[in-house]
DNA sequence: AATGAATGAGTTTTCATTCAT
DNA sequence: AATGAATGAAAACTCATTCAT
């Protein structure tokens, strides 16, 4: 991200990161098409250029915003809250649905780069998002464990890791396609579509196992 | 597939097969590279097209291979066997710690198509194999439920989702960056890399809370 | 070069060269423009990339032409000749005349890469050229001094690189617009252009003087 | 060059040609940066199409100053003289050798005017510059023939054209890489780069030969 | 007078697909 | 049936120039 782009207008700078996510949501990275961004975005081609270095600059610069996003969406309004473990995930869960309708493309970002295809990007990408996410979790666990919701000899990292799979399933789930599928066939029927709080309840039936 | 892919010596067939398998799990369907495909497999460009209408269709093809794959190797044994669940998810998720070594290819290609960036093509090409895996899962739980090891109260599908999300998560830490460095992350060290087992290990915890 | 341009016909290959050859003599590598080298070679884009790495591929195979041609028509015959060193010479340059003719591309190549522009390049591209050159005039001093036509007392690198100097500044005047202008303001006419013969002859005159 | 440029501050119209200059050299005109010039010389890329008309104007502006300071540098302080020619074209080289040193840049781009690239562009833009030369030169040699240093037989165009050649040569010596090397390949060893100095002192040596 | 963001045509390069042999 | 050279549209990226402020 240039200079030049943070000098943007706020309202400008998230219109054309928006359009970014919206292109890349639609087609993952590699199949993600410059000059569509810059359609959408409603900005030259040249510009783009001004205000992010490469395509993969403006990528990483959606992820610096899923990063904060995700975290203050989901996570912030937790931390020190002294709701249980069970009704905090089952909010988390709650926002996240939320997310998926005003912010569904990063949550299919997400999804992207996880796929093999991102291997060469994904770990100096993703690396700050999961490790927010895993401090979250930790702290939850131990939380959990002084209230006693969650068993003594479970492992911190264990449950957390358990919780942050439960979380990741349940973006998948919501942004991928192959993901609803799956769940469709479990437990949909042909007439009607799983609607997402149905995936969040889904989801935490399996969460609540790792409470007492 | 061609009918001049299909009388293909068998040999010949499953080298293409795998080269190509090589090239997508490396790359992502839209990052690889039709060229490559072909100088792997060690035929001529034109070749390819005569075996196969296009690109998708080799992708498609492979999937044909993987769900065969993946059922024989990891479900087709425990059909009808009347060792304990436990036992058996166990030893799916060792066998897919084998195949991770043997067909990694398989695995990343897995990871592929639950990205947004295959939302066009997913569903057609991945439903199979879900269904394969849900039936094999749903009559593991139902003989689970005879034998006592899975509650009666718990929905059918609900467990054998669970099941499979964790097939499904074991399946995206052998092969996913993203999903090996977020494992590492919770349970690694800096000198040290998390082995295959571990992963396995690690997951079928999760998946004992679902057994009494 | 690849493989897939040295089994083209001879023929082909040559005027793919030559096209590219003129459009760099033209523009000057920077301003070379690949679209223009292959309309004009009357080939696709994709073929120039099959036959090429990139645009610097195809600039250093010119030159690889260049310097067996600049070196078989210009010093081949002479070698082991017993001609005096004069005679050589003054064919030299008056087979340079010739070339600049049938080769002009080639010439005007060559004042390119004198070019602080290619200062980059220049070293990797040119050095093969200037080793054949300088092992030629070396060779030819030694006999001029053996037959008593250059002195002694002379170094044979210093007189060596005064020849090589001339035949460079023929090569200029020959190809470079800026250098005929100056010979034009110095020996010229407004009514009459310094035709290629006169400059060779003029250089001569230059040469001459380090004869005894 | 605008008015606007005309009557900016000396100093800030100095450091905006030896921005430009500097550019210029390192990258010859066509691959040269009008940006990056706007950026070297500390101006918006806005000012300077206020000052220039556009690149190649400044490619000229940049010629003018280079007139000036080649001849006021070089050549102005032996008009009237009564040195010997081998003393004024001695301190001529040394001079240049020193120029080499504050304006390197100026050299550079002299190199790339001698090519083709450039053929279009050089004969408006370096004409008066080989005018001012060739009016020196021809002086000087009118000169040292009086003083019997040059022999009256001898054409004074022709001398005068040796000398600038020689000159030539020596600033091509000095700025391109290309006749660095040369240079190298005939006097240097791998261990030392041949100095500046010795450049002038070798091509002195060629000089000589044109004084009786 | 000065700015520097914006433009968009132009650049090099890639690649799925075709087709003459 | 098989080849692999050829295609050309489309990709990411650059840059001289303009213009609203």
């Amino acid at each position: 991200m240039e200079h030049t782009f943070k000098i943007l207008p706020e309202e400008k700078r998230e219109f054309i990161l928006s359009a970014a996510a919206r292109v890349f949501a639609k087609n993952g990275y590699y199949h993600a098409n410059v000059a569509e961004i810059c359609k959408q975005a409603g900005i030259s081609n040249g510009a783009l250029y001004k205000y992010f270095k490469n395509k993969e600059a403006v990528y990483r610069s959606i992820f610096e915003v899923m990063v904060d996003t995700l975290h203050s969406r989901l996570f912030a309004k937790h931390v020190g809250s002294d709701a249980s473990v069970y009704e905090i995930i089952s909010e988390i869960f709650r926002d996240l649905v939320d997310l998926a309708r005003t912010h569904a493309d990063f949550l299919a970002i997400y999804t992207d780069v996880g796929s093999c295809a991102m291997n060469e990007l994904s770990p100096s990408v993703s690396r700050k998002l999961e490790e927010g996410a895993r401090g979250f979790w930790i702290d939850l666990v131990r939380k959990g464990k002084e209230t006693g919701e969650i068993k003594k000899h479970v492992m911190d990292e264990a449950a957390a890791y358990y919780f942050d799979n439960h979380l990741n399933l349940l973006i998948y789930s919501l942004a991928s396609r192959h993901f609803d599928m799956r769940l469709q066939m479990y437990f949909g029927s042909d007439d009607e579509k799983i609607a997402d709080e149905e995936k969040a309840r889904l989801l935490m039936k399996s969460v609540k196992m790792i409470l007492s």
